[in-house]
DNA sequence: GTCATACTCAACCGCATGGTTGAGGAAAGA
DNA sequence: TCTTTCCTCAACCATGCGGTTGAGTATGAC
């Protein structure tokens, strides 16, 4: 699993982590401040700060014997990147497939056929 | 994790799954033309699919003993919706630290403080 | 130095996941 | 009907993941 892309997505497939994620869209936070609303303990809360780490959605610091952690919003745009690529590539080909059902429909209508059931 | 988004997130951790999608671009293929790439059991691709499928990225219809594939790209909204909400507020939150950035330098240089090492 | 705070590392546990093989179902062709 | 093709289901195995507890590290306060 070293791929970047594969380490964002399996990042943000955990719903706690995505909260996480979500939470410091309000600003930086000690490792504590994220493990409040939780019921786990801080341990686990510090496994899944490596993670989004390891993801590179998230850095870290040090102040005092606190972590502060830090969003980096732009690791957001390797997952956009890809899937808008395939979106447009799935749209397109949907206009393509549109575009020969109306030469299709054209044909038909030039050849006048008006028999409906034949049209299998 | 039956949350819905997870399971797109989850489905798009897998490279595999991820080349799938990609490949399904080009159009609807059957479980075979999908397992040809990779050097795993035809089980194993089938197995990728029913994920995708559980995710709803993918359907499949039969067609005789052939099961074809057929890419759903409007999940990809569910997550695009998600990364632009955070990514927005992420964004959001800089400017506003810009914008005190930029009224802290204001007053330093309204009220004429000259000595730059005294700002801590 | 000693103690408290904030956190990480290591070992373990239960369960999910990705892979395998083997058997079986569904539909077309002989 | 029997066979072949295409695919799914079931059982199993190794590995990874999210959780735990316990010990250890780093820094500030006394």
């Amino acid at each position: 699993m070293t791929d970047q892309l594969t380490r964002v997505f399996a990042a943000l497939a955990d719903p706690t982590r995505r909260d996480m994620v979500a939470r410091l869209t309000d600003g930086d936070a000690t490792v504590g401040d994220l493990a409040a609303p939780y019921a786990v303990s801080i341990q686990a809360v510090s496994k899944h700060l490596k993670v989004l780490e390891e993801a590179g959605l998230v850095t870290r610091s040090r102040d005092a014997q606190r972590r502060p952690v830090h969003l980096e919003a732009e690791v957001f745009d390797l997952m956009t990147k890809w899937i808008e690529r395939y979106r447009k590539r799935a749209e397109e080909r949907y206009q393509r497939l549109d575009a020969v059902l109306a030469e299709m429909n054209d044909h038909t209508t030039e050849t006048e056929l008006p028999q409906e059931g034949t049209a299998s």
